[in-house]
DNA sequence: CGGAAATTTGAAATCGCTCAATGATAGTGG
DNA sequence: CCACTATCATTGAGCGATTTCAAATTTCCG
């Protein structure tokens, strides 16, 4: 079994050594943080981006109305990409758990584009993933009302860590406060809470502690209403690239 | 003056001869859609990317409970990357006006990593930057009221019309029907005509038939609350990348 | 054990929605 | 170029999902 924090890669392409070795090469430096503390704020000027290699984090971005979490981070996943564009982060990034990242210099991610094409085009397809799962999140947060928006949270993070094998018997241990959630979600914490009594009492999910056991993912898959995405796997448009690591 | 559908490449680098040559050979086709006509659905097999050549589009996401839209896209912008990552494309793209697009099939921009990295990572960062829109889209229906939302609006296709010379004295020939902007806001369409005319009443905008004219954009953009995004310009770590053109 | 963080609940207020009807505009075929 | 039709904009009335405010518990962490 594959390293979780390559997971993601993997799910695009079979890197051969070369291009692991390259990709091993970027991931500069490693940090660790504790549970709520921020490994970037919005507004500081960009200079790297992080692979996110153990525990859970959120990418936020806060308006004077409040704070709206944009997505929930787990190991594999890229941090900090869209502000790379920028030259201030657009975005808040925080410790949900302890978490450990690989902080990955923007000249070195670059430079994959020139030594490791195939790397290259699979961190850009993880982007266009990242897109499709704002498109569903925006949808749901634009059109969908507050019991359809918590299924799909719990989906999602259901989903995702069923594919890095945490999620063992449906049970999620869960470390986002009702507070986390109503940023995710768009909603005020105290709607969230109602909510999600409205799930247990409908015999939905089942709560004790900060952990959530998921009763009947049928039933809140039909809530939720949003498509099931299928990603491409080992497309030869990617793999048929030249890899010429360095 | 550059081609308004190259403008967005160009924010990024100064692409050589060979390597504007090399994108042109990725565009394959020339298609043209009139007003309301459905460039590619929800559900279809993903074989192209699109960039928009001329005329306004948008890229939109059904669900249930109604549309959502994305984004509205200009010239020079890529449409269906994000589907790139799936099997069955995730968003329908439609044209608001009539429209000129280039069909660049997926194999051709994979080749792009290989044969002009600069290019594909302009590309990638064009990605970004649509992350960072999104991320702005979401805090925007997520956290704020039906005027702020219509106000970031507003700003969001002032900026972005500028860019390309098309908002000559603050006037915006507008193609949106007022339910396209609440399938955007997350608002009923209802809800938007009112909020419209409380506008017009407060002196911010004022319209007449397909146009609106913005006659304050600074209340406007206090209103609205989204910060001022800077793109990075011809960052070192892009624009020293070999060139390599086929 | 103590204090901080998180959850839970009630009551009242509100923003935005739905339903329904009317009026204005624009595109199309004859 | 007109008449017809579909689309789009506008307005009122009533309702409802979610918010806000406030306070009481409970849980967690050091």
């Amino acid at each position: 079994m594959i390293d979780a924090s390559l997971h993601r890669l993997h799910e695009f392409l079979q890197p051969d050594d070369a291009e692991l070795e390259a990709f091993s090469l970027a991931r500069k430096s490693r940090l660790t943080f504790r549970r709520r503390q921020v490994v970037t704020t919005q507004g500081d000027p960009v200079s790297s981006v992080y692979l996110l290699v153990d525990g859970w984090a959120q990418s936020s971005f806060d308006v004077a109305s409040g704070r709206q979490m944009v997505d929930v981070h787990l190991p594999g996943d890229f941090l900090g990409l869209p502000s790379m564009s920028l030259t201030r982060a657009a975005e808040t990034i925080t410790a949900l758990t302890a978490v450990t990242v690989d902080v990955i210099p923007i000249k070195a991610l670059a430079g994959l584009f020139d030594t490791a094409p195939r790397l290259a085009l699979a961190i850009f397809l993880i982007s266009q993933q990242e897109r499709v799962r704002q498109m569903d999140h925006l949808a749901a947060v634009g059109r969908t009302s507050a019991m359809q928006r918590l299924c799909g949270l719990l989906l999602y993070i259901h989903s995702r860590l069923k594919a890095i094998n945490h999620a063992v018997d449906d049970v999620i241990d869960w470390p986002l406060s009702q507070e986390h959630i109503a940023q995710g979600a768009g909603l005020s914490s105290v709607h969230v809470n109602r909510t999600l009594r409205e799930l247990e009492r409908g015999r939905l999910i089942e709560r004790e502690g900060k952990r959530i056991r998921l009763l009947d993912l049928e039933r809140i898959s039909d809530f939720a209403g949003l498509p099931a995405r299928t990603s491409v796997r080992e497309p030869g448009w990617l793999t048929g690239l030249p890899r010429r690591a360095a």
